[in-house]
DNA sequence: ATAATTGTATTATATGTACTAATACAATTA
DNA sequence: TAATTGTATTAGTACATATAATACAATTAT
């Protein structure tokens, strides 16, 4: 698993491996009980310590998304199935947003959706 | 001038005035030459530190939105013309990460322009 | 003339978040 | 037996943010 750390971001690792693994299962790169690297390993591999991994992966298991085993390893929850939604739902609403602060501006749907294209 | 502050969000304070006066400005309820409160005015208004009013009319000082004059107030800048075109360009740049986004989520074009309307 | 207001500036302090460092333990696997 | 796993703890560092408490000079209002 290779995941970009941008440390120029306001937003902290932990929260960008967060965002990159929930995208990776929406997208179905990450399938159910898939098995991904472990805090040791996914830490060294990005260059960051340990608890960076950890405190991300903990919050992942607190959304369902993955299970950590003792011994085992961390695994891919085989129930993803509400993520995709939920996350469609956040960009629309931000769409929304968007659009509305354009309309502000004084830009029309029309103009909008023509620059969409 | 009411700007609500959100502690809630990660934007800083200082950052959430900036953009606020921006928004302002390019929508046109600050106009050109009009006066804006004072750094204790507005501090106390918002119930926050002179310090972080401060910061922010620096910032936007630095940007050329607004200028402060010694002893005598600060004051919307009189050339302001290039702000609109910033602040769309950076909502559309938004608005396009957005839609590759739910592209990738298997969205189709047309889906989401018919959700926009 | 006096008091109040203006922008400006400085120093010190407090706070929360993020991140790292250095370990340690128990259980499983190779 | 050695290596790997998740888990946990404690301590420390760094940084950004925000506040507190002042102070100064110039202008404005009373």
């Amino acid at each position: 698993m290779i995941i970009n750390i941008d440390y120029t971001k306001r937003c902290p690792i932990y929260e960008q491996i967060v965002t990159e693994i929930e995208r990776e299962i929406t997208l179905g790169i990450l399938k159910p009980n898939a098995q991904i690297p472990s805090v040791r390993t996914l830490a060294c591999d990005l260059g960051i310590n340990p608890n960076t991994v950890k405190k991300a992966y903990d919050i992942l298991e607190e959304k369902g998304l993955i299970i950590s085993k003792s011994t085992k390893g961390t695994f891919i929850s085989d129930d993803i199935s509400k993520i995709k939604d939920i996350k469609i739902t956040e960009l629309m609403t931000n769409l929304n947003d968007i659009i509305n602060e354009l309309l502000n501006y004084g830009l029309t749907k029309e103009e909008i959706i023509k620059k969409i294209k």
